[in-house]
DNA sequence: TCTTGACTTAAAGTATACTTGAGGATTTAT
DNA sequence: ATAAATCCTCAAGTATACTTTAAGTCAAGA
């Protein structure tokens, strides 16, 4: 088991300090430990978490489903359905994102083309053209 | 040009009235025509910026730079670069967006088939799986 | 040893995007 | 005619997720 300072944990994910402060006043990090003169001293379970927290994150859930998903961990035989509808539901709602970022998408790249078309309109000195 | 009661552009986009009366006071939708009495009168200007307002919402754009979008586009023809800079840009964006929602999908994924494993063990009474 | 950088706490502040509440006016349906 | 629905303004409040500030302690290199 490793151990890491806050500053190694902030450079690996890129997260300032504050935020690991404010992760474990929240309670989404937990039980780290101290050395003798008080600084936080991380393990290989933060890493762990952090890895998880951050996934979770970049998928777009709430801080306060990333802090449920913990607690239901941490007793997984008496929570493993709910873990499971947790996991299931949000891997819908992340199916759903995709979805709709690629109708989105489709939006934005006619929006291109048609302001393009309207570039060369100008610049030619021809009529613009429809969207 | 159609007109629109505030209470038909909330129902047709499911937002709150306070919404649009938001969008309006930080001038993300203006010229919003007024009845004699003084209620709201939208039309298909709105319709339309509406519909834009949605989709950059829903691709994860800002409200600040949905203004500086419209803010461009009412100038288009001094604005025309920016205007492509910024849709290019987006799109760069909502791609992104869409790969790593892929790769964190496959965490997720990973993690119910994971936990569905802890499932059947608990009741078969039999060794839990490794993630 | 001294200075610089890393770290601490606790409270207050910030950014974004709305939402709610109070109090009143108007419109529509019965 | 009256009740219910809809709308108005403006200020204050809320939720989420941090960030900043202040004032100080501790550790490591020159």
């Amino acid at each position: 088991m490793n151990n890491y300072s806050i500053k190694e944990i902030a450079d690996k994910y890129k997260l300032p300090h504050s935020t690991l402060h404010y992760y474990e006043e929240i309670g989404l990090l937990e039980n780290v430990d101290r050395s003798e003169s008080g600084r936080r001293i991380y393990n290989d379970c933060h890493i762990c978490r952090l890895d998880a927290i951050i996934c979770f994150k970049n998928t777009g859930m709430s801080i306060s489903d990333i802090k449920k998903f913990f607690t239901y961990e941490q007793d997984l035989e008496s929570h493993i359905d709910e873990i499971i509808h947790l996991m299931e539901k949000h891997d819908e709602t992340i199916q759903k994102q995709i979805k709709l970022l690629l109708a989105e998408q489709e939006h934005i790249q006619r929006k291109v083309r048609y302001y393009k078309g309207i570039k060369k309109a100008i610049e030619n000195n021809t009529q613009w053209p429809s969207y």
